[in-house]
DNA sequence: AGGTGTTTATTTGTGG
DNA sequence: CCACAAATAAACACCT
């Protein structure tokens, strides 16, 4: 029984920051990662100050999961079944509270900067003047061609196709890497209609391009590894029909509704 | 509708 | 007193 006018030990709010007490719980954890929902379970279970005013304070710890770089968020695998990320500590921020002090931390963990934004590249010119293709990691102009669609020989090989189901004409994948659609006749192609014929695109040729997010279209995230993989770019590996040569689509992931 | 996650804004608390 | 960390509130998106 509390004696009065002093709250009982139950009562009494813990003097350990949401911070501290999430750190803990996950620490606590066999994997070293837990749903929110056993984050939560942990605290309850251990703090019963924590039994009550539950919307208050797990709003107050999702804003710290969420707002705190020391906290990562990692996905389910398919044989994981269960509602929303796992979370874990980053590897990079130790023992943060190595003062002793669970209540504060000497300073925030923070992320590195993410890489600075790449320079500014001038739009493609809509009357076919100059394009130029772009590095990968400099983000500077490395080749310039006239035609828009004069990209490493793409002219001339591309080829007509059977689409494979969830993939889309190699048109998208243009203007998504910030090319027009042609709007004139342009080699080896028949006449063109309102209905883009399908083609390919060697797969080589998407990888010496810097795509950009044009008008409506999402943006393809920039790959960061030294050999920027099809799926970096937001695309999928395909067989042209009958063709046998490797090309790409875009990801269905990317499509437009 | 409810759980999860993100974000912004504001207030409160702590340490130097 | 100041800077900064933590707590709180709240709006909102997304998903099942």
């Amino acid at each position: 029984m509390p004696r009065p006018g002093k709250s009982s030990y139950s009562e009494q709010k813990p003097p350990y920051s949401y911070i501290s007490l999430t750190a803990m719980a996950i620490q606590s954890s066999e994997e070293k990662m837990l749903p929110l929902s056993d984050i939560y379970k942990f605290i309850m279970e251990r703090f019963p100050y924590y039994r009550e005013n539950t919307q208050r304070w797990q709003n107050s710890l999702r804003h710290n999961l969420s707002f705190n770089d020391c906290f990562i968020k990692i996905p389910r695998r398919p044989d994981q079944p269960g509602k929303g990320s796992f979370w874990a500590l980053h590897p990079a921020c130790g023992d943060m509270f190595e003062n002793g002090s669970f209540l504060r931390r000497r300073k925030r963990f923070k992320l590195p900067r993410p890489t600075p934004a790449l320079p500014p590249r001038p739009p493609p010119d809509p009357r076919h003047a100059h394009y130029h293709s772009y590095g990968l990691h400099s983000g500077q102009p490395t080749h310039s061609f006239k035609h828009p669609f004069a990209i490493e020989n793409i002219i001339g090989r591309e080829c007509r196709g059977v689409m494979p189901p969830g993939s889309v004409p190699i048109s998208s994948v243009m203007s998504q890497l910030g090319y027009p659609l042609p709007t004139q006749l342009w080699p080896g192609m028949g006449a063109l209609s309102s209905d883009f014929p399908p083609f390919s695109l060697p797969v080589k040729s998407i990888y010496h391009h810097q795509p950009s997010s044009g008008q409506g279209m999402p943006a393809v995230p920039m790959p960061i590894k030294p050999t920027p993989t099809l799926g970096t770019l937001g695309l999928q590996r395909c067989q042209d029909g009958g063709q046998g040569k490797t090309s790409c689509t875009l990801h269905p992931s990317l499509l437009l509704p």
